[in-house]
DNA sequence: CTGAAAGCGCTTACAG
DNA sequence: CTGAAAGCGCTTACAG
């Protein structure tokens, strides 16, 4: 592997004109940087991570911490993070929380060893601030850029890029009434889930709105997956035999949703509607297709990248509007 | 941040003796041992990765190359083997390919200067080795060790873990023919997939044995995902309103296969039963629950992990079993 | 069993 | 505009 300093001889240069060129920083002679740059060239050089990570103090990778990798909402927006670092030279560490607040803090306790860029964020779990706090506070003072996303952590200094998900909730559920839906139930308020119980919000606001009541047997605290849909529109159905409308907390669930509203002999969407929340990528391919609250991951990537670019001074909240997906399940 | 000096210098040790501690490599007296541990305690010291790697010569980090992260079989490895390599104290850096040799060659032209310790390639597109190839030996005579997942590399001397998929095919598609489910339909060859190629041999060969003719306008080359699935199925039941049974190149593909069939006036499986590829997690909640063939990413993640504590001299091919997973579509 | 010293490959004040 | 030199924080032969 080619060094700076055979680059150097090559160009019949220093080593140190040579990381200048590199870089860009400071100036150097026009016909010099071309020696330069046919050495690099003829010596396929790249300059060595480690070296440079000690160095400068700090390397180009940005890790990002997604509560489970299975689920759409985080490899879509793996995928396109990805893309939008790859196009700022940076590199993407991938670290899989599987929701746990333990492995959260293992995690952000090794990363200032580490020489990070920075740290993404997503997770839609309530974090414990108490512990994990100190933590983060502790990377951006490492000028380790932190970014949290799909959770609101402005309040802790924390640049926060979010998707709306009460004003969604509340718009997907008064969809629902206005299309003669009620009673709604509510299946995955996600207890531990920071944005679960905002788009709970939203649906009792809706309800508040249309003057309806809020009763408790149509709201199933359940878990994340699909089989917590099933199970919690299972119990509904039992429940309140009136529903005529269901509003998940997750395309998952609206999936065991559906499937529970047909194993209990009932139609989607003429018995009973659903309405998602996310947009997963098979959506659009079950059968009735998934009405659902769109997902940006593109632009929360691209929000991302801009806030590692510029360093601090960016928005401490974006948040990002959803649209209501008409499909044939509402 | 502390340095190894700091944790030295509390210990009243040279900074040799920290670092051998550390390491593991060489003797120290159980009691210096003992005030190093406790000095590492007391500063909380953490190892500079940066100044170990450009020592050492390489790092902790592995890459990870997935087709496309948010295709489950990429997803579900991604997690498990991200789990299996903190074990040994390895971090994973993700790559999405999707799908492109174009930025397979980048991202392997990038390798060799960011000190990786392996990369692994999850990758089951047809890969162009004439230009690969170069790149991947480039990288061994580096010492990082390189794996292939669920393409066989093995004669190219790269260790290839991999699940059967011709003999997995052929079972499947023989089960749908003792079912009575003859005509049967091959949907998604998917023309430069390596794996999906295989997958098609094994219904030739159910076929073959069966005593039934291969009808090329039962076999539908297409792509990977959803949409896919739903135009090659329907191409499939206008040129051949006979058929009765789909077997699909993927459960994406089975899906879109499904819909198709059903938007098509037929129910699934009393009509035309349908298997998948593949054991996505949602294919157990949609209704009909999807028949399809397991995979077992634990297992996958477990051997490349072995393969990169282990270093070279591991098994250079690995073939894993799968099940038919019997649910409702077929 | 332990320490002094060199060196991995960069970058950046400093000097000219 | 350019170069000589120091130094980032480790690890490892080498010497004792």
């Amino acid at each position: 592997m080619a060094t700076v300093l055979d680059v150097a001889r090559r160009a019949g240069v220093s080593s140190a004109t040579v990381s200048r060129v590199l870089s860009g920083h400071g100036n150097v002679g026009a016909e010099t940087r071309e020696r330069v740059l046919q050495a690099v060239r003829d010596l396929d050089f790249q300059p060595n991570r480690f070296a440079q990570g000690l160095r400068r103090g700090r390397g180009n990778t940005v890790a990002l911490l997604v509560g489970d990798i299975e689920q759409s909402v985080y490899s879509a927006l793996t995928k396109h993070l990805q893309v939008a670092l790859g196009e700022i030279g940076l590199d993407l560490m991938l670290y899989n929380l599987d929701h746990s607040a333990e492995r959260l803090r293992t995690i952000l306790e090794a990363a200032p060893a580490m020489g990070l860029r920075g740290v993404a964020l997503a997770s839609t779990d309530v974090i414990p601030m108490a512990t994990v706090g100190p933590l983060l506070r502790a990377l951006q003072q490492r000028a380790i850029t932190v970014i949290a996303i799909g959770q609101r952590l402005h309040r802790a200094g924390i640049p926060s890029i979010v998707h709306e998900e009460r004003a969604a909730g509340r718009r997907a559920v008064a969809y629902l009434v206005e299309q003669g839906r009620a009673p709604v139930a509510y299946v995955g308020r996600i207890a531990g889930s920071a944005v679960g119980s905002e788009r709970y919000r939203g649906y009792c606001a809706a309800l508040a709105a249309a003057g309806l009541a809020l009763r408790p047997e149509l709201v199933s605290d359940v878990s994340y997956r699909f089989a917590a849909g099933y199970e919690g529109t299972s119990r509904v159905l039992a429940a309140a035999p009136d529903v005529r409308g269901v509003q998940a907390g997750s395309d998952e669930l609206a999936l065991g949703a559906m499937a529970a509203i047909r194993d209990h002999g009932l139609r989607v969407p003429e018995d009973v509607a659903v309405v998602g929340f996310g947009n997963i990528d098979w959506g659009a391919h079950v059968r009735p297709a998934l009405t659902t609250l769109s997902v940006h991951p593109a632009t929360v990537a691209h929000a991302v990248a801009a806030l590692l670019r510029d360093g601090a001074g960016g928005p401490l909240l974006q948040v990002i509007a959803r649209t209501l997906v008409l499909r044939g399940s509402a």
